[in-house]
DNA sequence: CGAGAAAATAATGTATACATTAATAAATTT
DNA sequence: AAATTTATTAATGTATACATTATTTTCTCG
């Protein structure tokens, strides 16, 4: 009845540019043509076109007349927006997968991830550590039911995201992050939904707090 | 140096499918080609996609592949969505108004909505109404100084401008509403930020069940 | 040599062309 | 007449063409 498409040549586009940009391979703060970007990828400019449509509304580029793709850059004050917003809306999602109290098994992602943090903080690597964090983040977004709440959150993830794997690096919070991280998921799992919401918004305001004072001690002003 | 870029045609389509979506004049739950909007348009397919991946993007349409363009209907599942980001949100906007004490005239559009209102409510036009509380939650957008907050909740305005529509001839508390309007006006232009977010919120919270409760208790499933 | 004008280049916005494939209609068989 | 197959129609995804206009380069003249 309803047949899966099979991928099409703006999303395979799309999902290449997204991962170039937020890998860096595209560069914060470049620009590049459209055509020079359709020859690279080796298609016409036509499903180039439309997959920037949709990244600028995302956004992660901006589309200049004259000068092509600008890969936007992500300043202190745009992380300050950034977490003002996670700030309200991520502890809603939390309380609210405590609330519904689910099957044990829609806890297994988050249970992973929880795992991955503490080995990591154990092995003292950094950039697995960030990577599970970045997945706890993402499953909690999984369990919420309200679809436009996870998936604004999850652009805002991607915006975030250069300026958060550069950071990780400078900060020094990831064993007091991994233990807040599992008293939130205790307060979910135990479907305490109050609980989790306070605990989260406590751990993503302490956190911004850390995140925007290293980008503003460090020269790092824009990534 | 930066020239303002006259209206491009994907501007112009985007802005009328936009209205015609808004006014209804598009059906929520229709569906139309995108040759025949085209040829309704007067331009070629090439600017109507454009416009409609933004349109898909904002949550306002859905592209099926054979079928074409679907307005998308709004249940009270989606709005209960909707109205539970507003309430984690638009408090957070209110106080932010209230915090950075601003130049007086920052004011006017909020008075001006303000005394819309007020007449509206004198006169029994509910119609008008409408427009004047629309345009005081708008104004107070403007007033915002987290530009992804305030543009998020924008789009979440337009998507549930219909049902508003719809519900505002069938609800009874035009009088309540107008008042809690003006106290939170008046917490914000004094400077109580805190007591504008909690205002604001309880508003929000309020008239999220009123709108809901008309919703599911009328045949209005969906519009 | 520098400033301004003219020419060349290149990117964009949009239209059009076209192959592919899904949806619909027509035709055939039983 | 129902079901199945075939033919027709139409919508999509993508490439290409092209006019317009901004940018860059080249040229000219003081």
């Amino acid at each position: 009845m309803v047949a899966k498409q099979r991928s099409t040549r703006v999303d395979d586009v799309y999902a290449q540019l997204r991962r170039d940009i937020l890998d860096t391979r595209l560069l914060p703060g470049s620009q590049v043509p459209e055509p020079e970007l359709a020859l690279r990828m080796g298609v016409s400019r036509t499903p180039v076109r439309e997959a920037l449509i949709k990244l600028q509304a995302e956004g992660l580029i901006e589309l200049i007349p004259r000068h092509g793709v600008r890969i936007l850059p992500v300043s202190a004050d745009d992380m300050r927006e950034i977490y003002g917003i996670l700030i309200a809306l991520e502890p809603e999602v939390a309380a609210e997968a405590a609330q519904r109290q689910q099957s044990e098994q829609s806890f297994t992602a988050l249970e992973t991830a929880m795992a991955k943090m503490e080995a990591a903080l154990e092995g003292g690597d950094l950039r697995a550590w960030a990577n599970a964090d970045d997945d706890f983040h993402r499953a909690l977004l999984a369990l919420g039911e309200n679809r436009r709440m996870t998936q604004f959150i999850s652009t805002l993830f991607d915006q975030a995201h250069r300026a958060r794997m550069v950071t990780v690096r400078l900060r020094s919070d990831s064993k007091r992050s991994t233990q807040e991280h599992r008293k939130i998921l205790r307060a979910i799992t135990a479907g305490r939904p109050d609980e989790a919401r306070a605990l989260f918004r406590s751990h993503r305001e302490r956190t911004a707090g850390v995140l925007l004072s290293i980008l503003e001690e460090t020269q790092l002003r824009s990534l």
